[in-house]
DNA sequence: TTTTGAGTTGTTCGA
DNA sequence: GTCGAACAACTCAAA
C-alpha cells in the first residue's frame, strides 16, 4: 500500500527546524518539498534580495537532503500541476498574509480544490498570525503599545519539533530553474552573508552571547555592531521569530525586553498590513500634503550625494551592502520626506529595490511613521535634523568615514560638518543640496496647510 | 456613549 | 552646558 503524498510548498519559511507546516505535511504522508520561482515575486525582489534568496535555496536543498524540488513559473500553474504529477492529496503551506501573496494563495487554493487536492495552512511567518491580536470587541490595534500588551497576553506556541522518520519523496526538479538561481547568485552585486539555517543560528547565538546585554544601548548606534543582523534571515523565514522568542526566555534586562519589542514591531506592522492591504502604497492616514515630484534631489539622495554626511553614509551603505542601520533608515527617510518633500512610497520603493531584508510591512510602515501618515499619530513637528542626528548617534564620525571616503580625512565628529573644515571639500564631497533649516520650516508649513 | 489618558525613535529656544 | 517648555491637534484604547 502506498502512503499518501503531501506537497510542502515553501515560501517565507526556508528552513527545516521549527516548521509547523512541515510537521503537518509529514503527519499526512511522504513529503515533497517544493519552491516555485514565480516571476510575479522573484522579478520584483531586486538583485540583492534575489541573490540572498538564491543562496538560501541552495542551503535549503541541502537541509532537505537534496530533495527540494525547484520549479519555475507562476505558482497558480506550477503547484496544481505538480500536485497531480506526484499524486499529492494535500498541499501544505505556512499562511501568507502579505496582500499579493495572499491573493496568489487564494488562486492556487481554488485551482487545487477544483482538482480535489486539499489546501492546508499551518503556522505563519509570525509568532502570532496577523489578525489574531484583537481587543474585546474583536478589532485590531493601530497603536503599538496596546498591541504589544495584547500580543504578549495572546502568547505563542513553543518551537515546532520535527516528527521522527519524516519521509521525503522526490519530484523531478527543473534544472533550468536552478540555472536561474545560480544566475541570481552570480548577478548579486553585494557580498552576501553566509546563508542557511546553520549560519543564521550562529549569528543568533553570537548575538545572544555578546550583543543582547547592551542591545538597548547600542541598537541606535550605526557605528557599532549593536544589532542582531537577523533581518535577512527573518525575511525568508530561515529563522522563525518563535525560535528567537523561545531562546529569549530566561534572558532578563533591558536588552532582552527591547529585542522582544523589536520582534513585536515586526508582528505589529504585519498585522496592520493584513488589515489595511492598501497601506503598502497609500497613506494609512491621508494628510493631503503637497509633495514634490522626485527630481535631481531624489537622485542625489539615492546615490548618497546630498551633502549631508550621515544621510549619504546611509544611502551608500545601502547600495554597497544591501543593508542600512535602522537609525539611519529613519534619518534618510526623514530627509527625503521632510527636507526634499517627496512622497514616502518613492523612498520605500528604492529601499525595497536594494535591501537584502526588504520586508514589505516593516518597510512601508517604517516609512509611513517617518512621513507622519502611519500608525503613530505622530506630532507633525517631528523633523529629524540630519546633522544633530549624525553627531548624536555617530559621535566619533566613524560611520560617516567608513561609507563616505571623501570625508575620511576629517577627524572625529568634524566629519559631520565638512562646511566647517578648511579642507572639508578637498576630496570632492558634494555641497549640501538644500538648507535644512529652510526645508524644515517648509515641511512644517506644508503640514500646517494640510491641516487647514 | 462618553470621557479620559496616552501616544518608540525630535528640535529649538530661552532661562 | 543643561534643562524644561513649547511646538497642535488628533486618533486610539480603555474605563
Amino acid at each position: 500500500m502506498t502512503r499518501p503524498t503531501a506537497l510542502l510548498w515553501l515560501r517565507r519559511d526556508l528552513r527545516r527546524a521549527d516548521h509547523p507546516a512541515l510537521a503537518a505535511a509529514a503527519a499526512h504522508g511522504a513529503v515533497v518539498p517544493v519552491f516555485v520561482l514565480d516571476p510575479d515575486f522573484f522579478d520584483d525582489a531586486g538583485p540583492v534580495r534575489r541573490g540572498w534568496l538564491a543562496a538560501n535555496l541552495r542551503a535549503l536543498a541541502d537541509a532537505y537532503d537534496g530533495r527540494l524540488c525547484l520549479r519555475a513559473g507562476r505558482a497558480v500553474d506550477v503547484i496544481p500541476a505538480l500536485a497531480v504529477e506526484v499524486g499529492a492529496t494535500e498541499v501544505h503551506v505556512s499562511t501568507e498574509t502579505e496582500p499579493a501573496g495572499a491573493a496568489r494563495d487564494a488562486a492556487v487554493r481554488t485551482a487545487l480544490e477544483a482538482a480535489g487536492v486539499h489546501w492546508v495552512e499551518t503556522g505563519s511567518p509570525y509568532a502570532v498570525t496577523p489578525g489574531r491580536v484583537v481587543n474585546r470587541t474583536g478589532d485590531g490595534y493601530r497603536v503599538f503599545t496596546p498591541f504589544l500588551r495584547a500580543w504578549r497576553d495572546h502568547g505563542w506556541r513553543g518551537p515546532a519539533v520535527e516528527p521522527d522518520g519524516v519521509r521525503f519523496a522526490a519530484a523531478a526538479g527543473d534544472d533550468h530553474a536552478w540555472d536561474t538561481v545560480d544566475a541570481a547568485l552570480a548577478a548579486c552585486p553585494i557580498a552576501l552573508p553566509p546563508a542557511g539555517e546553520d549560519a543564521a543560528r550562529e549569528r543568533w547565538a553570537r548575538f545572544l552571547e555578546s550583543g543582547l546585554r547592551d542591545y538597548d544601548e547600542h541598537r541606535d548606534r550605526p557605528d557599532l555592531a549593536g544589532t542582531s543582523q537577523l533581518s535577512p534571515d527573518l525575511k525568508f523565514g530561515v529563522l522563525h521569530p518563535r525560535t528567537l522568542l523561545a531562546d529569549l526566555h530566561g534572558h532578563t534586562g533591558l536588552g532582552a525586553e527591547r529585542y522582544l519589542a523589536e520582534l513585536a514591531w515586526r508582528e505589529f506592522y504585519a498585522d496592520v498590513l493584513h488589515r489595511f492591504p492598501d497601506s503598502l502604497v497609500a497613506d494609512l492616514h491621508p494628510l493631503g500634503l503637497d509633495y514634490d515630484e522626485p527630481d535631481a534631489g531624489f537622485t542625489a539622495w539615492q546615490r548618497g550625494r546630498t551633502g549631508f554626511p550621515v544621510v549619504d553614509a546611509g544611502m551608500r551603505q545601502l547600495l554597497a551592502t544591501g543593508w542600512m542601520h535602522n537609525r539611519v533608515r529613519m534619518i534618510t527617510a526623514s530627509f527625503l520626506t521632510k527636507d526634499l518633500h517627496v512622497w514616502w512610497p518613492h523612498g520605500a520603493r528604492h529601499f525595497l529595490d536594494h535591501l537584502i531584508d526588504g520586508d514589505l510591512a516593516s518597510n512601508a510602515h517604517g516609512w509611513q511613521w517617518t512621513a507622519g501618515t502611519g500608525t503613530d499619530a505622530a506630532p507633525y513637528f517631528r523633523v529629524f535634523n540630519p546633522i544633530s542626528q549624525g553627531e548624536k548617534f555617530d559621535p566619533a564620525g566613524n560611520y560617516v568615514r567608513r561609507w563616505v571616503p571623501e570625508l575620511a580625512h576629517l577627524a572625529g565628529a568634524s566629519a559631520h560638518r565638512p562646511w566647517d573644515a578648511p579642507d572639508g571639500y578637498a576630496h570632492g564631497y558634494p555641497q549640501r543640496i538644500v538648507d535644512h533649516a529652510t526645508e524644515r520650516v517648509e515641511a512644517l508649513e506644508r503640514y500646517r496647510r494640510a491641516r487647514g
